[in-house]
DNA sequence: TATGAATGAGTGTTCATTCAT
DNA sequence: AATGAATGAACACTCATTCAT
């Protein structure tokens, strides 16, 4: 039951498992599909995985765990919170297009897991939503950002703004607009609004 | 088959399919479950929807219309794109307080259902997108709101963090914020950004 | 319970259910379905019928009764026992033209129905077998039939011939014979045999 | 879902079926009754067969197989067609001896199958009444026997004859006459008739 | 390690039957 | 008598998981 990660079959199991549960969805999905679809026997799969959910777990944690590794790198050499919000929020939307159907299976599937939700305690997910705040702290300590904003309230709208920004452009096949286009104008009215310039 | 809308049983039932789906999710519940909880037989949800898909469709439907006529009629009395805007945010927000469970399953259920993101289109999703829409429209053709923000990502941005912050408010039983302070932070980030007002 | 037999609403039924069971088969059919053919309310059925299983019976001593009153009818006036074996022949064969979609019911549903074949006597069938036989035994005594014929076998060999050309006839909406030219096969068959004339 | 025949469990779980559908009938029998006759799990079953009726629809077909592979074996070394009807009748009915709870399902449960005798065209059927068609044409080629006998019906005929006695004799537990004398009795009939040699 | 045949608990759905009206 | 909404027992079939090889 040992995770070796650096196996060859692990990783395999991982990634037929995203395209399965992105295409058929957690629940509708056999682990069979993904055995086929890993060209491994069904009980190989228990060799690597305690069980489905674990599968639907282990997706999560990885994919976590490389946008932490990403995400510190590369923000920790930018000193403006403003750019650090910026490109946090490229990072994200980035991943989403590289890899739409592993958003696809954290964004849809991973969320109706009442394992997941409940009895694990997501705390990765905690994790990632602790940067944001950071970032915006940051920010209000040093009178970039309004101090009159509530951290735990404004990391949540955020989160839930690249959320559903990411999930359309995966549905929709991104016919609407480039992801590069929508984390300028997320960027945009988060830190300035929607208001007229001019506006009194 | 035919859905007997001002039905006794029929309501029971959704009101019964609520409840036990947020409790235990659309796949875990057992329709025997929903059943002993609407205090009917087993076969009389088969009378009253088509099949357990058809019921998380119907708890959908329901409630998106319920949605509708009271949003629409409480949204047309007001002139001012801005004060639209924040009353529709708080329209979503109370109405998530008073069904917190139904928050629950229209925003975890209900979206991995592939039957539902896929077959079925969502047409009553879209509509209630482009009442965020148009507000943003109305808003812009007044000079309130920046006619550089693309409507299409706005109200992609502002739902996703209603969204977002009605479900951390649910699931967290609130211990953190009122929703009352949510829907003005909200506002104020929306509306004005975070970025500090004597930023230059 | 009582079945009075002169009534409206129970030909109704009987003759829904005739119509219904050789659609469908017995056990495919729907007690709804006999109600709807019949234009009768589900309940209605069980005001005339125990159950479903009754109503198959039901179907058959109805027809059985017919046939035998008709039956002993022309036979009665018939001397010659080789006539009367022709005669009993076209008898059947005609029932079936006339009414084939009892034919089906009677030839297939109800064989299979064990209820009917073990706990159920059938006794109705064996009068109809009896009939066969006591032309055969008749025939033997005026000499007209071979003595060494067992009458028990022969009339299990002419029922199994008579029924199974109905069968064919009816299935195969009768594009091969007519059931006159069967009817005369038939006879000459069982009567002559099928040796050559001059064979030694 | 390939049928691999020469399987242990495969065969296991036919005759399994073939006992409890002749015992309860195909519709009264459940997929466990077979599962539990056959000693294993409800669900090998359908590593095996497709469905319920897939199972009912193979005994058909692999004791056709068995049928076919001995009568062309045995009625190839005979010459005289007579003698081939002959054999043919104490084939079938030494099979039947062989192994009547077969008999019964064949006989009873196949035929309301409707998904046998409409979608599924009961191929194999019609070539077993070939082999009666087929012995008769070749009779009257050798005037043998009589030429104006419709192949077509008297097929039906004999077979028909053959499986009522044949059904008779599985049901009643043969206490009233033996195969053997049934075979006799059938082919005399058949062959020379039930009238008196003397008549005129 | 890897396999995949076998397992059997679990459940959505059907439908004969009932009974209040 | 007639209705048809409601019932709930029954069952075919699925599929996560195991384990002998």
């Amino acid at each position: 039951m040992e995770k070796r990660l650096p196996n060859q079959k692990y990783q395999k199991i991982i990634e037929a498992a995203i395209k399965v549960f992105a295409k058929k969805g957690f629940y509708n999905a056999k682990v069979s599909d993904v055995a086929k679809q890993a060209e491994v026997a069904d009980g190989t799969i228990y060799l690597y995985f305690k069980n489905k959910d674990d599968l639907l777990i282990s997706i999560f944690e990885n994919s976590m765990d490389d946008f932490f590794n990403q995400a510190s790198e590369e923000l920790l050499t930018i000193p403006s919170p403003k750019d650090k919000l910026k490109k946090f929020m490229e990072l994200h939307l980035k991943l989403v297009q590289k890899n739409p159907k592993l958003a696809v299976v954290l964004q849809l599937e991973l969320r109706s897991s009442h394992k997941f939700m409940q009895e694990y305690k997501a705390e990765k997910f905690f994790e990632y939503l602790r940067l944001i705040e950071d970032i915006i702290i940051e920010g209000q300590e040093q009178n970039v950002f309004q101090n009159d904003i509530n951290p735990q309230i404004a990391k949540r709208v955020i989160f839930g703004a690249i959320d559903e920004l990411a999930l359309e452009w995966v549905l929709m096949n991104s016919k609407r607009y480039s992801l590069e286009e929508a984390a300028e104008q997320l960027f945009t009215i988060i830190f300035s609004g929607i208001k007229h310039k001019e506006e009194k």
